[in-house]
RNA sequence: GCCCCCAUCGUCUAGCGGUCUAGGACGUCGCCCUCUCACGGCGAAAACAGGGGUUCGAGUCCCCUUGGGGGCACCA
């Protein structure tokens, strides 16, 4: 049997944290069985769904690097097959007519939480003809659930899941306009595209049990399914506004790379033994669904970018640069001819030193500025008078300097030093703040060789000066 | 209110009855490396929610309590 997953998000809003977790343990459980990864959106709710939010799903998915398999699947342009369902369950003898109001069925909850009861759909038309059907009040369709038993839902996360069917109602399948619900149109998408694992969150699992019996009255095979604990902000609340950055496309925006993101979502909830640096090839040869954590985690952004360093560490100095470009430039920084090089050739000092790539574009601040350089406050505190007296002696001693290369200048600052009975940190850091305009940057001895001999003295008696 | 799920360091987690004086990672703190900041290395503090059982033996099984979370729509 070759397996089918799929990811099923209702376009109301952005691809939120959790989701895109939803949706990268449905790809890569895909990926490890060989199998296929749909994508559904899930439109029935006219008024909330929005094809803005469609697209931001869809880009946060290309950002995150999860491809599907086939054609997005639309599922309200699915309504007349998933209403022909319903009339079949209708004929079978499995659904029914409803003519309740509204308000009718208000009244009726308020008077069960009155009496401390389950509130549920008490069946009042349920067994009545259909010649006491009200002449002009359109109907809805509800399932005729068993109303004794068990309904067992076996699940691969939270086990064998019991829900005594009294307290199961007949829930409705078509709106009185004729247009289904949610829960007739999953059970009927999911049998029709062949999905055989339903991966989503928790908060389906009560639903599972109803679309059980929707599934059960169509004499449906039932899919495995795997209920996931639901994403914590960083207080234990339930994920919200003020927990910051929730929708997957900030952290792109935030200068996160998506193979970092992968690895940081499928270890919430997910753990192969003591590993950690889980690369996406090995995700994929170890996923499985037996090891899938029963609890709710909290996000946690300091692991985040810990692990986003790590990636960035690793990534090849190319992608960087060209990271960091793309970043200046919807900044507006005006870029240079030169600086793609520099960029390139400054890369192994910058990315030692940045958890993103916004970082990356803050460290990479003493390429892009121009002389002469505006020194930030704590640059500004080193440039002592003495300090400028060194700076003095360093423009001649590197401008004496034969090849301009890291190793050289070294040798030549550290001799510079000693002839003067310095320390080289009291060299080396009115160097940096003359260079960079900082008292924090990469190896100063790198630096000069990025900057090149022209510039870096240039800049050096800039400061000298005062 | 009713139903369902969950519970190991601050956080993510390993643990699938004895090998647990409970392991790893992030974070925190200290030391080393060192031109700064990082990176890296070494080390430290830090947890089985509480109470009952079952068992020769429980972090691991059962029950209760407490605490979290989810669901109970003509939303998905």
């Amino acid at each position: 049997m070759t397996i089918v997953t799929r990811f099923a998000p209702s376009p109301t809003g952005y691809l939120h944290i959790g989701g895109a977790r939803t949706a990268l343990f449905n790809w890569l459980y895909a990926r490890h069985t060989g199998g296929t990864f749909r994508l559904r959106i899930e439109d029935t709710d006219r008024e909330r769904s929005t094809p803005a939010a469609i697209d931001a799903i869809i880009e946060g998915m290309g950002w995150l690097g999860l491809n599907w398999d086939g054609e997005v699947v639309h599922q309200f342009a699915r309504a007349a097959r998933h209403a022909e369902v319903a009339k079949q369950l209708i004929a079978q003898g499995h659904a029914y007519h409803c003519y309740a109001s509204p308000e009718e069925l208000e009244e009726m909850r308020s008077a069960q939480r009155a009496a401390g009861l389950p509130i549920r759909y008490d069946g009042r038309w349920r067994d009545r003809p259909v010649s006491d059907a009200k002449p002009n009040v359109p109907p809805v369709v509800r399932i005729k659930a068993p109303q004794t038993g068990e309904t067992v839902i076996p699940d691969k996360v939270q086990g064998e899941v019991r829900f005594s069917n009294n307290v199961l109602d007949d829930f409705i399948l078509l709106r009185s306009d004729g247009t289904p619900t949610y829960m007739l149109s999953v059970v009927v998408d999911d049998f029709d595209m062949g999905v055989t694992h339903v991966i989503r969150g928790d908060d389906h699992l009560t639903n599972a049990a109803r679309q059980r019996q929707i599934i059960d009255a169509m004499g449906w095979p039932v899919p495995v399914y795997a209920h996931l604990p639901l994403l914590h902000g960083e207080d234990g609340q339930k994920l919200s506004k003020r927990h910051g950055a929730l929708g997957i496309h900030e952290y792109k925006d935030l200068g996160y790379l998506p193979e970092a993101m992968r690895n940081y979502l499928l270890r919430l909830g997910w753990s192969h033994g003591d590993d950690e640096m889980i690369s996406t090839e090995q995700a994929i040869e170890w996923f499985n669904l037996d090891n899938i954590g029963r609890s709710p985690a909290r996000v946690d952004f300091k692991k985040l970018d810990n692990l986003n360093g790590h990636y960035m560490r690793n990534a090849s100095d190319t992608v960087l640069a060209e990271g960091t470009l793309a970043l200046l430039k919807s900044k507006g920084v005006a870029v240079s001819p030169d600086l793609p090089a520099k960029l390139v050739v400054a890369m192994p000092g910058l990315k030692e030193r940045a958890k993103t790539l916004v970082e990356l574009v803050e460290g990479a601040h003493y390429l892009v500025t121009a002389r002469p350089l505006v020194l930030d406050d704590k640059a500004a505190k080193l440039l002592t008078p003495e300090a400028r007296a060194i700076l003095t002696g360093l423009v001649q001693a590197l401008g004496a300097t034969a090849d301009w290369t890291a190793s050289a200048l070294d040798a030549a600052t550290r001799g510079y030093a000693e002839q003067n009975a310095l320390k080289l940190g009291a060299v080396a850091q009115p160097l940096r703040a003359a260079l960079t305009g900082r008292s924090t940057s990469p190896g100063i001895f790198d630096v000069l060789a990025v900057l090149g001999r022209a510039e870096s003295l240039a800049r050096i008696a800039d400061q000298a000066r005062g």
